[in-house]
DNA sequence: TAGATTGTTAATCGATTAACAATC
DNA sequence: TAGATTGTTAATCGATTAACAATC
């Protein structure tokens, strides 16, 4: 009975957010999806649409409050719950993330990161501690973890899956180069870096023949 | 006349590669699209239409010879043809960049950094040297740069890519959290880190909903 | 009330899957 | 040749857009 919301959905969810808290700093305090779609070069339907999949946030005739709505965003993203994440990993990667302010702000708290490597054990990277990669059973059996982050390489990282699993680990945020090796009881948001750049340059290379072709067809 | 290549099949391409790769290492010379899908957990038809998009490197009786058909989808996607990259900000997440070794092992070589923090400038990082920003116009003339990558605050990032696109470049992977102010004749490679942990997070918390709900109708 | 704008149904578009003739 | 498997057309599915009645 109860409507499974699309993937394409979800993605966008965070783009409104970040929308939404542009208008509150600009002391916008309502907006129609007509004009928010004007800023986000969307449709106004599709904003509707994607509203309507979480309730009736809006108001005929007035459009939608922007605080409300971005506070029910926030509410669906988890936003300022506190959610505890750990880094597997503590690299350039792991340390970049782990030194990220954004994150703590809204509510994402970096607690630990693990490694093998003696010469990180120990260290502190901004609020937390790199521990090692052998005591993950330990800490994880007395702390609360709600996301593990995966920032080592893909060896390693298949390794130290169901290890995390074992300690009922159920969101990996995975940056290592592989699918990983879980059940679909078990969420998994891939970041796949050099993926990324391999769509850019994709494009990059795509375009470039397109104008070389337009060219050789009109010009000489 | 030429067909347009929709987002989501450019978007597999890099995932094709990734198990043509593992393949290859495993000395498999050969594979049927139905295999291929067993392992990506697709469908075969899919990856028969995707590939067909770029022509028919498969075989009617035979499947696709690993080999040839990961040196296609690599040139599709300008692997090892070297693409030169400089990365704009220099923080702890632009360093990180510039220290992956699986880029460059890619052909997207790290040429520069820019950041206008004078404790950075003139680091030097793996093989890369950290310059002023104030120096970036100079730099872009007398070098030759296919990528900038933007790891820097999004009030920097909405600054710099003005001067950016005056110096020719077309082609961003940004990571700040921001839409770049661009036009569409210019390419750009969004890394949302904060959505992407958002979209996890929205995961997590649907999911216990979902089963709390489910638990709140058959249990106690 | 009149005007504006949502919520929602219907129409369109695009992407995925299924089916099968072509062919190695 | 017979068997296998592609390339490709047709069918289905899902997501986006358009339209409009409901309603603030």
């Amino acid at each position: 009975m109860k409507k499974k919301i699309s993937k394409a959905v979800i993605s966008r969810l965070p783009r409104y957010y970040r929308y939404l808290s542009d208008l509150m700093e600009e002391n916008v305090d309502r907006i129609s999806s007509n004009d928010l779609a004007k800023r986000m070069k969307v449709t106004a339907s599709q904003i509707r649409q994607d509203l309507n999949n979480f309730g009736g946030f809006g108001q005929q005739g007035y459009g939608y409050n922007v605080g409300h709505l971005h506070a029910e965003i926030g509410k669906l993203l988890g936003i300022h719950t506190h959610i505890n994440v750990v880094i597997i990993g503590a690299g350039h990667l792991g340390q970049a993330l782990a030194n990220y302010q954004n994150f703590e702000k809204r509510g994402f708290i970096i607690r630990a990161l693990f490694d093998v490597d003696p010469a990180v054990i120990g260290k502190k990277i901004r609020n937390s501690e790199v521990y090692s990669l052998k005591d993950l059973e330990k800490y994880l059996s007395s702390h609360p973890v709600d996301i593990a982050t995966l920032t080592l390489p893909k060896e390693r990282a298949a390794e130290v899956v169901p290890r995390l699993l074992a300690c009922g680990i159920r969101a990996i945020w995975n940056f290592a180069h592989i699918d990983l090796p879980v059940g679909d009881d078990v969420l998994v948001e891939n970041v796949h870096l050099s993926e990324s750049l391999m769509q850019l340059s994709y494009r990059m290379l795509a375009d470039k023949e397109e104008k070389e072709r337009l060219a050789g067809k009109t010009g000489d």
